[in-house]
DNA sequence: AACTTTAGTGTCTATTGGTCACTTATGGGT
DNA sequence: ACCCATAAGTGACCAATAGACACTAAAGTT
């Protein structure tokens, strides 16, 4: 049999395989901390449970895996986010009562900001503090996924800037040090902090400043590739 | 409906998703070079090609993901190696002929002497040198998942001494250097090399040499915690 | 014993983060 | 207007760790 027979012949619902689903670790800063958006299960399995927002491919409508949870994020906050990184897959045969389960998980980042607006009216849509998800039980292993995306999350901290798209477009070197110490769990010199990203030229000046109670800070706005910039040594430790 | 009746009623089968597979990038170091392991494709589609190991997870057997790509590398070197890590996961409507498909892939290292035997037998698997690789025709996205699991292994040589799992059990610093140099690319400071390892107490002298050509070298053994050991700055650059 | 080869060390320099006091810019209270 | 509180931003020195490179050490070979 050749190949263009094999492929003709070829029916995927023969082979018995796992579900396949995406979800993304979607934070924010807002009030001084971290939070994260989930959304309340609508359907069995864990129906009125929260969960990370996310669900099945839709092999019609999306060309790839990013594409795929880029539209169920868009699906809740109207927006793509800014920075969007793979997290892990994690598959098993406990973790989703129907049977043998894989999900592709993402960790992103938004300012809080651009897609306020867009859900306030989703209701069944909310950003969670970090601290208070062990009050809520949470569906299948996405406790567990948000604690993996937290951790990843620190380790940019520690050596990137990823943590600013966490903040508008344009923000002040005291706002990004304030969304690394909420990261790293502590605080930070501003003089290391500052000199590291004026040494690499990861900021754009944007000539702005914003006023907040002492001497006005300067607005930055991130220049393209700074994202995946890395140093060479950690901060912290 | 409740849950219990959503759940007996539910047929996994109704649901149109994608195929679902894993593949590992197993290295090793032969010879002075970095080896990837490949195997023949015995089935459609591209028969005949060379790919990485992996295929479809067996629900029934396998309990989670990374079972199953033990299960696939066990089959092909009737080994588990010492370091496997999860790579990425890439999925879209273009890579493989049958539609929509994911594969989750990890890297694992493993000694040369440690498979070398098992699969001696095995004609439909072989080791290339990664410099030939662009002369030989990969099956599905397999040249990229291989480079992708290159940059990951060059990157943790700048940081941790994961790729001494390349190597068999007790071996040299002078061996271990040689490998960080290879993935890396430059030759290193082979005492920046020694103090960051002996500052972190990473190894363990086994008391025993290695004699070729002039003065000894000790033989050493990893500690068990060692792999996830993270030195705060670079190597290199 | 002298020479070659590879392992391993001593020591100085370079880079970059840590510390902390100091200066600067703004608003508000007297 | 002046002083004070507050937050932004800098100067200067210290500490940790990588880079460079010459030197010593231990083996085999001639």
């Amino acid at each position: 049999m050749d190949e263009a027979a094999y492929l003709k012949a070829y029916n995927p619902k023969a082979y018995d395989g796992p579900l396949m689903s995406v979800d993304a670790v979607l934070f924010t800063l807002h009030e001084e901390t971290l939070k994260v958006l989930l959304v309340k299960r609508s359907s069995h399995p864990d129906r009125g449970k929260w969960g990370l927002p996310g669900g099945f491919i839709d092999i019609k409508a999306d060309s790839d895996l990013e594409d795929a949870v880029i539209r169920k994020l868009k699906e809740k906050t109207g927006v793509a986010p800014p920075y969007i990184e793979q997290l892990a897959s994690i598959g098993n045969n406990s973790r989703d009562k129907r049977g043998w389960s894989v999900t592709v998980c993402y960790t992103a980042l938004i300012a809080y900001q651009d897609c306020e607006v867009s859900f306030a009216t989703v209701s069944d849509a909310q950003w969670v503090v970090l601290s208070e998800l062990d009050k809520i039980s949470l569906a299948f292993d996405h406790a567990q996924l948000i604690e993996l995306g937290r951790e990843r999350l620190k380790q940019k901290a520690l050596y990137s800037i990823v943590p600013a798209y966490a903040l508008p477009g344009k923000f002040t070197l005291p706002e990004l040090q304030h969304v690394h110490e909420v990261l790293i769990g502590k605080p930070l010199q501003k003089k290391s902090f500052r000199r590291r990203i004026e040494l690499a030229e990861l900021l754009i000046d944007t000539g702005e400043q914003r006023r907040e109670g002492g001497r006005p800070a300067t607005l930055y706005k991130m220049k393209n590739k700074s994202g995946d910039y890395r140093f060479v040594r950690n901060l912290g430790e």
